[in-house]
RNA sequence: CGAGAUGUAGUGUAACGGUAGCAUCCAUGCUUUGGGAGCAUGUAGUCAGAGUUCGAAUCUCUGCAUCUCGACCA
């Protein structure tokens, strides 16, 4: 049955992707705009989310001796112009505190776009020698970029984020480490997010400001278009030069040290959004989810509302009991004095990986409705192997979620070897590979005429001689090209 | 910041320059209940400022906000 109205009716994807985007966000609860332009105010269920992430990231960082740490989010401006790159970078979008106290501030204070030049200030006392090495530090902060246009989660005025810095003793030891979080990342995004990724290298144009190079986490969302979901630089020995990070080697000489830094923003959970959910809400991969399972019970007399209530939140401990994929299952029994119709509408735009549903004739045959988020699919499932079931079930979307993107991605990324073909496999938004003659003036007439950028040189891609599709000149490698959000 | 569009209860909409109305939400009560229920009562609104006018939600200007497309970007 249809309903007649409501609130939060979501747009098809396939009529208004961005507001689809937008009015997921809207139904699951998870954001609001702030007063402040272009900031976003992030609501209990999306900070759930990104508390999910802090959690399994820091376990990660751990593992690999990665300590956190908190540096101040106001910077002097002398700092932010020691590195020349990394100044012309972020300088027109940095915000500038010129007043307090009362007073005009001699120097001013910029507030962090990121905190390579305040964490570097200090690094320069904490290392004196290779023995001090590597620093491996991590923070978790808030920053502000001055963006001109702003979407929640994707963009936003201030965006909560951890930034990790490291300090090596080589430039090998360096751009191995942050090759090595990358693949961090990948894992994060493909065994937690249920998100596919293609890791490669940055161009030189699109770089990060003040790195050696940059790689990337490049993700195709349900349009077609790319999303970079998480960095890593190497930053070679730039910003060590600037601050003078220096220390004493084995052979006693004083040499410069060889840095790392890299990042993964609340943009991730807008990759979540725009990667998983449906045109009936959002879809919360269970590893990622604050509640797993929701037991609605469905009371058509009001006089069995206490037996049915019981039931549900006795079923509901049990279940607590058990675990998937290594976590606790957590299980929400709704006992709101709503019709179950309404609840099932409402878990289902937040994303609740799996529904349960109890009344009388379950009661009566020792049974529960077990219905997947995912498919949508029901099954009856007897009482007695419900914990198994859900446990199964789990594990099943958890897969389901990350094979469906991936099957997304591959069907609609192509090979092409001309211009023709480029354009208008840009039309029918792929993902594509495509020679490149490496030069960023052929990237940039690229983008000028396409809206198409170079979003990485993926680093599986394997050598193969061919003619570049704008210019016909000699390429060694396919590049990723596509839009991106 | 450039081009365009739009601003009316929490949400979605209506009102020729002439009493701001409807639906929904929310609150209360009753009846209901295997996919957004029904009835009754109640709360709540013209983005802000200036101008034109006897009278402005409506016309004009300015500002602000949101959306779309560019430029910038995690």
């Amino acid at each position: 049955m249809e309903p007649k109205n409501f609130e939060n009716k979501i747009t098809p994807r396939s009529e208004d992707y961005s507001q689809w985007y937008l009015d997921i966000i809207a139904a699951a609860d998870l954001a609001d705009y702030s007063p402040v332009k272009g900031c976003m105010i992030i609501k209990p269920n999306g900070y759930a989310i990104w508390e999910r992430v802090q959690e399994v990231l820091n376990k990660k960082f751990k593992s690999y001796g990665v300590k956190n740490a908190y540096f101040p989010m106001l910077i002097p401006e002398r700092l932010l112009k020691r590195e020349a790159q990394h100044v012309e970078g972020f300088a027109p979008e940095v915000a500038v505190v010129t007043h307090a106290g009362g007073a005009k501030l001699d120097e001013p204070l910029i507030v962090r776009p990121t905190s390579e030049t305040i964490m570097y200030e200090v690094y320069k006392d904490w290392i004196h020698s290779y023995r001090d090495l590597p620093l491996l530090i991590n923070q978790w902060a808030n920053v502000i970029r001055w963006e001109m246009k702003t979407k929640p989660f994707l963009r936003t005025t201030e965006f909560l984020w951890q930034e990790g810095h490291t300090v090596h003793k080589d430039l090998q030891e360096a751009d191995i480490f942050a090759q090595k979080m990358l693949h961090a990342y990948k894992e994060f995004f493909a065994d937690y997010m249920a998100i596919p990724v293609i890791i490669g290298v940055k161009s030189e144009s699109e770089k990060f400001a003040g790195a050696l190079k940059t790689y990337t986490c490049e993700a195709m969302m349900q349009d077609g278009k790319a999303l970079q979901i998480a960095t890593s630089h190497n930053l070679g020995d730039n910003f060590a030069r600037a601050f003078e990070i220096k220390f004493l080697n084995e052979e006693n000489n004083e040499v410069y040290g060889w840095q790392t830094s890299w990042g993964l923003s609340t943009r991730s959970i807008g990759g979540l959004i725009m990667t998983h959910s449906d045109d009936k809400g959002l879809v919360v991969p269970p590893k990622m989810a604050s509640t797993h399972v929701v037991i609605v019970p469905i009371i058509p007399k009001p006089e069995s509302r206490g037996e049915i209530e019981t039931k549900a939140l006795e079923l509901g401990e049990l279940l607590k009991k058990e675990t998937f994929l290594d976590q606790d299952i957590l299980v929400h029994v709704d006992v709101r004095d709503m019709r179950h119709g309404e609840k099932y509408f409402e878990w289902e735009k937040k994303g609740v990986p799996v529904r349960i549903e109890i009344g009388p004739k379950d009661i009566e045959k020792n049974s529960v409705v077990v219905v997947r988020r995912d498919t949508g699919e029901k099954e009856i499932v007897a009482m007695e192997n419900l914990n198994a079931k859900v446990s199964e079930v789990l594990d099943l979307i958890q897969v389901n979620l990350y094979e469906r993107a991936l099957v997304m991605r591959t069907e609609n990324t192509v090979e092409v070897n001309s211009w023709d073909e480029f354009v208008s496999a840009l039309e029918d938004r792929k993902f594509i590979l495509a020679h490149w003659d490496g030069t960023a003036e052929t990237e940039k007439m690229i983008k000028d005429e396409t809206g198409a950028t170079i979003r990485c040189i993926p680093m599986d891609q394997k050598a193969e001689e061919g003619k570049c599709i704008k210019s016909g000149n000699a390429s060694k490698t396919r590049v990723l090209f596509a839009k991106a959000h």
